[in-house]
DNA sequence: GTCTATAAGCAGATAGAC
DNA sequence: GTCTATCTGCTTATAGAC
C-alpha cells in the first residue's frame, strides 16, 4: 500500500480517536511514518484528505442506503440496513461527531453535506413509506407522519455514537450499538404491526453486520 | 458592568456564532475592547471562561427542569418546560454543538457535563412518569419505555439546534425552534390520550418563552 | 485593574536537496 | 517520491510598566 493510502488510513484512525480539530499534518505524518513534505506531496492542504475521506464516507452511504432497500422489506432486511447504517456511523464517527466545526471552516464539504444529509432523510422516509405500502406501518398523520419519523430516526443515527462518547463510554461494545439501533426503532414502533415490530427486534439483537 | 462579566458575555457570544474551538483569548479581549493582559487578569485560562459559562448553564438548567415541573402537569405546563428547554439549549448553543470536543479537552468539565445530563435524562424521566401517573400517559412497555422516552427525547433535544445550523439554516426563526419542540413531541405523542396530545400542540403553537 | 510587549510552542505549508 | 529544514502566522500565557 503506498504513502497516499496510508496517510488516509492513519487520518481516519487518528480523527476517530482524537476528534477531526485534534488531528494535524504533523501528527498524521509521523504516525504514519512519512515526513510532512511527503504528505504534501501527496495531497495539497489538510482538507483534501478530509474531502477524500467524505468520498469514501458518501460511496458507502449511498451504498448502505440504497443496496439492501429493494421491495418488499422484511424484517431480515431492514434490520441489516440498520445495522450496516450503524457500522458507517462508527467506522466514520470522527465526521458525525464533529460535522458543524468541520463545516463551518470548509463551506465546500458544508453543501456536499448537505446534500448527503438531505438525501439520506429522503431515502429513511422511502423506506418508511415501503413499509407502509407493504402493509406493516400505518402512521395516523399520514406523509407529515412518515416525514417525522424520517427526520427522528436521522437525528438518533447521526447523534448516538457520540452520546456515547460524551457519556464517557470509551469502549463502545456491540451492546451499546445494539441499544442505540433499540432506541432509533423505538420511534418507529408505535405504527408497526406487532409482529413485524417483534421479527426486527429479533434480528436486530441476534445479528451485527460487521 | 465590569470587565469580567464583559468578557463572559463576549465568549458566550463568539462561541455561540462561531463554536468554542474557533474562539481564542486574543479574540475574546479584542472583542470586548480589553487587552489579553486583563483577560489573564481576571480569568486563569481559558479554560476557566468556559467553567464560568459552564456554571450558568447548569445554574439554569436545574431551574428550568425542577421549576414548572409540579405535579399535576397540565398541558400548559407541560408545553412551557419544552420552550424554555429549547430557549436554554439556543443561549447556550456553543455547548451542545461542540460537546465532545469540549469535554475531550478538559477532564473535569466532562465529569461535571456527564452529571448534568445523567440527571437530565432522569428529570425528563420523571417527568413523563409523572404525566403516565396523572392518567395521560400510556406506555405499552412500562418503566423500559419511559426510559427510552427520556433517552429519545433527550438525543433530540440536545442536538436540534446543531443539526438546523448544519443544515445550513443561518438565523435561526422561532419557527425552527418550534419544529424542533414538536419534533421531540412525535417521540412522546404515540402514549399520549388524544386530547392532551392536541392541548399541548396548541400551547405549543401559540407561545414562546423567552 | 489595566495596559504593552513578548515569550514559547505549535499549526499549516513550502523550498530545495536527493 | 521522499526527505530535511524552515518560514509564517497563529495560539495561550506571562512580565513588568503604569
Amino acid at each position: 500500500m503506498g504513502n497516499r493510502e496510508r496517510i488516509i488510513e492513519t487520518t481516519l484512525r487518528l480523527m476517530n480517536e482524537l476528534g477531526a480539530e485534534a488531528v494535524g499534518t504533523n501528527r498524521i505524518a509521523t504516525e504514519t511514518g512519512v515526513s510532512p513534505g511527503n504528505l504534501y506531496y501527496h495531497f495539497s492542504n489538510r482538507e483534501e484528505i478530509v474531502h477524500t475521506l467524505f468520498d469514501a464516507l458518501e460511496d458507502e452511504f449511498h451504498d448502505v442506503l440504497q443496496r439492501d432497500v429493494v421491495r418488499p422489506l422484511p424484517p431480515e432486511r431492514i434490520a441489516a440496513f440498520y445495522l450496516r447504517t450503524f457500522d458507517l456511523a462508527w467506522r466514520y464517527r470522527f465526521f458525525f461527531n464533529g460535522t458543524l466545526g468541520l463545516l463551518r471552516r470548509d463551506p465546500v464539504l458544508a453543501a456536499r453535506y448537505q446534500g448527503l444529509q438531505r438525501w439520506g432523510i429522503a431515502e429513511l422516509g422511502s423506506i418508511a413509506a415501503g413499509i407502509a405500502e407493504d402493509g406493516n406501518l400505518t402512521h395516523p398523520r399520514g406523509a407529515a407522519g412518515i416525514a417525522s419519523l424520517a427526520l427522528g430516526t436521522w437525528l438518533i443515527w447521526s447523534n448516538w455514537i457520540g452520546f456515547l462518547q460524551i457519556s464517557g463510554i470509551t469502549d463502545i461494545q456491540r451492546s451499546d450499538m445494539t441499544a442505540g439501533i433499540n432506541q432509533l426503532f423505538d420511534v418507529i414502533a408505535p405504527y408497526l404491526e406487532p409482529e413485524f415490530e417483534a421479527a426486527i427486534r429479533e434480528c436486530i439483537a441476534n445479528q451485527w453486520a460487521p
